[in-house]
DNA sequence: GAGCACTGC
């Protein structure tokens, strides 16, 4: 095989292996009612992700191992000398579990506390445990996290791991955020879009604190490689301090040839270096989809019934796999077994796979980008970053030395852009921008570090205003409608919905419905099952769409006794409805606070569709032909049809008028999550915007007839 | 005729 690839060598530290003891320690909350915030779930959780007992080394002795440890001393120093400082530092490095120890140590934080934001929430939860494990002492009490649904800190607490979602719902209460002394943003790399927030709120916080002479704000941007020198400039040129990594070698291997077809080139690989490599090498591969992933798996299946070499077992890994089916991953294999994992970039940062040995990297990736003129979305496979690449070949040198192969040339990888384009530059702003406002800061001047389309800000405050959440557009204040809009975690949109649902008597059923739209699709169609799945999924089914069809499998869900064996037998993801499970209490314990009644519909369904349509009055599209399957126009002028997984794809005739939840574009522009509704609600129920498209001839006349059926 | 990954008082 030598031959096909060249070498190019990364060879990063020498492997620390030191004589590890390994011991099994326990994790408990002391009394967790004496903890503040609304659920202490420690138990909950553990239960779920199996991490109640955890099996940890020798900790002190770890610690001592960790590269940061040796250069504790110097950067203590830089901490006290610095108000704001960058660390660079790879995996294994010890920087996110040790640095707040470090300060917390020396008593760095004073009267403030230390905050470390990370985009994960099983991050912030596991690390926070791992911390009050290390400094032996109860999650919850001076080491703790704060997450989603979960709150488990106390006023004792120093060391506070929280996702940068939470930390910017701090900052609309308290945009000084007052209580800490320090703030560590960990994974400045992945520039999600909170964590860029978050870069300009600690900045303006930093400097007013300062100038009100009010305690010190330190901040510290943890990450592992990234754009240094634009971070370096954005924060006026603050000392940046680099870390080693303890992650294993791995060679890098590029083709010298340029392939057409990547699938077929990872199968080849695959085969190539499963008859060369030992069984006991895993192998991780990167891939774009499920799709991609359940096809490249049959055909492994099958040429691997003819092959020589070891026994294979192939394991996909995508988000959308049931959590069951998730697991086999980290299965060991039998002795002289080979495990396969079939992977999309879940496996690139959010999920770790032990003994990996060799990555096969296609190169590729799914991107979700946004339309600002349609609203559309559009799913694109294109070619990775070279940061990408380099994560990726990262996760064959977890536990020991290992190997990338890249299926593309040398060339090639030089000539990709060196970094993900920020999200915030190609997704929907409206909730993001809501968030801005409600913590007072002005959003066209806010300090981002690369600041989006200015017609993405202006599309989105457009939205705004016609929500009602702000009064105008060139001077956006929070109307009364708007700062009640602020309390709900999810798109303004939604809480839209939920705030006019009391108007149309249907508060139960669009907090149900909306808990199920925040979270990710509940039916889970399984390819060598999808007849049976969809014959399941008829029971469930309403001719007047997929939101009531929605709410009718949620309804069920609850009443289902068993709920993991109900969502089996039903072929239906059962992670993802406990998720809209937990989604609903927290959205009905705010609609408590504002004093909203909880009442049902019953029947009268139109009740909640046109509830459902004040807030998605923008997501209307109306019949424009039936040639070779229906096809719509949207409210801004966008051609689409009906994606084939809605119940009303099949419909006849195809109704005139919908309101649809998403446009995305994937092979074709599809209308997803749909429902029927009257063209003359969109008048009576957002009578300004209806307006609008009629003076923009993107709406048919018929909705400004008075008749109603 | 078919969906990348995260997240939220």
């Amino acid at each position: 095989m030598d031959s096909k690839y060249a070498v190019l060598g990364k060879e990063n530290n020498k492997k620390n292996s030191n004589g590890i003891k390994v011991k099994r320690i326990k994790l408990c909350v002391e009394n967790p009612s004496k903890l503040n915030g609304n659920h202490v779930a420690i138990q909950q959780v553990a239960d779920q992700r199996d991490i109640k007992e955890t099996f940890v080394e020798d900790l002190r002795e770890t610690r001592k191992s960790l590269p940061v440890y040796a250069v504790r001393n110097r950067l203590l120093e830089e901490i006290k000398k610095n108000n704001t400082m960058i660390l660079i530092g790879e995996t294994g490095s010890g920087k996110t579990t040790q640095v707040p120890q470090l300060i917390h140590e020396q008593r760095l934080e004073g009267s403030g506390s230390i905050a470390v934001t990370q985009p994960r929430r099983v991050a912030a939860i596991t690390l926070a445990m791992r911390v009050a494990a290390e400094m032996n002492t109860e999650i919850g009490s001076i080491v703790g996290y704060c997450v989603r649904f979960e709150d488990v800190t106390s006023v004792r607490t120093k060391v506070k791991y929280l996702t940068d979602g939470m930390m910017l719902r701090e900052a609309v209460a308290d945009p000084l955020l007052k209580r800490y002394s320090f703030i560590i943003l960990d994974e400045a790399h992945e520039r999600t879009v909170n964590t860029d927030v978050l870069f300009g709120i600690v900045k303006l916080a930093q400097k007013e604190r300062n100038e009100k002479k009010l305690l010190p704000l330190k901040v510290i941007i943890m990450s592992a490689t990234m754009d240094v020198d634009s971070f370096k400039n954005y924060y006026d040129e603050c000392p940046v301090i680099y870390l080693e990594g303890r992650a294993h070698p791995v060679t890098i291997y590029h083709t010298k040839m340029k392939h057409e077809d990547y699938q077929y080139a990872a199968l080849c690989t695959i085969f190539q270096l499963h008859t060369t490599s030992p069984a006991n090498h895993d192998f991780l591969v990167f891939l774009t989809g499920q799709e991609e992933i359940e096809t490249l798996m049959s055909n492994i299946k099958q040429i691997a019934k003819e092959s020589s070499g070891p026994l294979i077992r192939v394991c996909p890994l995508y988000a959308g796999l049931p959590a069951a089916k998730q697991l086999q991953v980290w299965k060991k294999t039998p002795p002289g077994m080979r495990k396969i994992v079939l992977a999309t970039n879940i496996a690139e940062a959010s999920v770790t796979i032990p003994q990996i040995k060799c990555v096969i990297d296609t190169g590729f990736v799914k991107e979700r980008t946004w339309c600002t003129s349609t609203g559309a979305e559009r799913l694109r496979v294109g070619p990775c970053s070279q940061a990408a690449a380099w994560q990726r070949a990262g996760r064959a040198g977890r536990t020991a030395r290992g190997a990338a192969y890249r299926l593309y040339t040398e060339t090639d990888f030089g000539a990709r852009k060196p970094h993900n384009v920020p999200e915030i530059v190609r997704c929907p702003l409206a909730s993001t921008i809501l968030l801005l406002i409600a913590s007072g800061f002005e959003p066209l001047t806010f300090p981002l570090i690369d600041p989006p389309p200015e017609e993405s800000v202006k599309a989105s405050l457009l939205l705004l205003k016609e929500l009602g959440a702000i009064e105008n557009e060139a001077n956006p204040k929070l109307t009364v409608l708007g700062k009640k809009m602020t309390a709900f975690p999810i798109d303004p949109k939604y809480a839209k919905i939920l705030l006019s649902a009391p108007e149309f008597d249907c508060l139960d059923e669009a907090l149900s419905l909306v808990a199920v739209l925040s979270s990710e699709n509940v039916f889970h169609m399984p390819i060598h099952k999808r007849e049976e799945a969809l014959k399941v999924k008829q029971k469930f089914v309403s001719t007047l769409g997929d939101h009531i069809t929605l709410l009718n499998v949620f309804k069920a869900f609850c009443k289902a006794p068993l709920k993991k064996q109900w969502c089996k037998e039903n072929y239906l993801n059962h992670k993802n409805l406990s998720y809209a499970f937990d989604v609903r209490q927290q959205l009905l314990a705010i609609c408590q606070r504002l004093n909203m009644t909880v009442t049902s519909c019953g029947a009268a369904l139109d009740q909640l569709l046109k509830c459902l349509l004040s807030g998605l009055f923008t997501n209307c599209a109306w019949l424009r032909s039936v040639v070779g399957g229906a096809r719509y126009a949207t409210g801004s002028g966008a051609a689409a049809g009906l994606h084939p997984a809605g119940v009303l794809h099949s419909l006849r005739p195809a109704p005139p008028a919908l309101l649809y939840t998403e446009l995305l574009h994937t092979r074709r522009p599809y209308l997803v999550t749909v429902s029927v509704i009257q063209p003359q609600w969109l008048h009576q129920v957002a009578p300004d915007y209806a307006r609008r498209c009629r003076a923009t001839r993107t709406c048919p006349e018929s909705i400004f007839k008075p008749t109603d059926t």
